[in-house]
DNA sequence: GCGGCTGTATCGATCGTTCGTTCGTTCTGG
DNA sequence: CCAGAACGAACGAACGATCGATACAGCCGC
């Protein structure tokens, strides 16, 4: 059948040599590409293996044979966007320094940077992690905890240092977060609006939110 | 068996009294509010019309006699909530006058408002209306386009009298409105914070976002 | 007794998952 | 040096369960 075919083409159009003895990871690859669209496309529910599998151009248990099931392709293709966030972070966070803006700063860019460079698994993340079977789940809440303490904290020492004026930094804090997130939702790839300029405006739109540079009124 | 009762019992506790004649609506509403909580668990692909209609104490049947099958239900769900939205928005718009301050403030109030009263139906419109078929689906999203264009007048019209100050209005009111819609995310109706100071807070912030009182510059 | 309403039974399709098998490569013992 | 056991990788077929939807007969208040 056709399907032969297919499955050659689309194996040699993603990696021609195989290389000499251990390689793994291709197979692997190609399911977590596919489910990756898939999901974005259906959701956790809507979304089928079947799908999955026919879209890397493998069968059914090929995609058993790498991943448990559905919950765990998920987790593992949530868990890999995750890590790739957590660690530009820490990076840009040990960059800023000690200052609260700066902080803020970096928070803000490092988000809207991710947003836009994993857009899909934004997206995911934020919209269909609760469909997630609970063992999957909750690890990965944690951490996104985690980065909303982040942010707290920067609001709260910017205040304590007098250099933030808002007078709910809860509230400032979701709405910074909010904004920032949203960015997945709307930002189109092949516009013409860079990640740079982007991250920019919504700095200024965060340090807007915490009453940044403002006089000790409001 | 206990369905029986259950059945009865919570017909009764919704209405009473059947009324005389050609009244309809009774299963049916508690078929949509079943609706409303499995598809708020489970989201529109996970939850099945069977788990509806056994949390309304119904038949399957009896769903497919007021709803032509699922998609209809799920549309109806969010129409009936998103008519109760764009009531609420015309009637403060027309309180509201001419002053772009204040059409901003109303809208930003309209919508806190909106999605505390009707958080689940928020969230289902906001995550998964996507889901929805097409033909259901676009009408909606032109609805809600109409409210963005709403939010950008307020803005424009703020800018174009002087009032705000913001850069880039396209961003501001999507931050805006982000944050806006967020609420329906983390507000807990069990806790101690009131709509009015909720929306009071969101108008200072949506002030802050698009510059509102500051000097020229910026 | 008629029509609004509900229940049971069932349809075909699709779901996530498992099974047994195959094919090529690698490792190992004589 | 080479037969053959072991292994990684992938396949098609099938499982039981559940999905959305339909058909149709019965109930009950007017």
């Amino acid at each position: 059948m056709d399907a032969t075919r297919g499955k050659v083409a689309g194996k040699s159009a993603k990696a021609a040599d195989n290389g000499p003895s251990g390689l793994r990871g291709n197979g692997r690859d190609a399911i977590m590409d596919a489910a990756r669209d898939v999901f974005a496309e259906r959701g956790y529910f809507g979304a089928s293996i079947r799908d999955i599998a026919k879209r890397a151009d493998m069968s059914l248990s090929a995609l058993y044979y790498y991943y448990s099931g559905k919950a765990e392709l998920f987790h593992a293709l949530i868990e890999d966007s995750l890590d790739d966030y957590f660690r530009h972070c820490e990076k840009e966070l040990a960059q800023a320094g000690d200052d609260p803006a700066a902080r803020l700063a970096a928070l803000v860019t490092v988000t809207v940077d991710y947003r836009v460079r994993r857009r899909v698994e934004s997206l995911l993340t934020l919209q269909e992690l609760r469909y997630l079977e609970p063992e999957y789940r909750n690890p990965i809440i944690e951490r996104r905890h985690a980065v909303s303490g982040l942010f707290q904290k920067a609001i709260d020492d910017g205040l304590a240092g007098g250099v933030f004026r808002t007078r709910h930094p809860d509230d400032a804090r979701r709405a910074v977060m909010a904004m920032c997130n949203a960015v997945a939702q709307w930002y189109d790839p092949s516009g013409d609006l860079g990640t740079a300029q982007l991250c920019d405006r919504y700095v200024r739109l965060a340090f807007a939110l915490v009453g940044h540079g403002e006089a000790p009124a409001r």
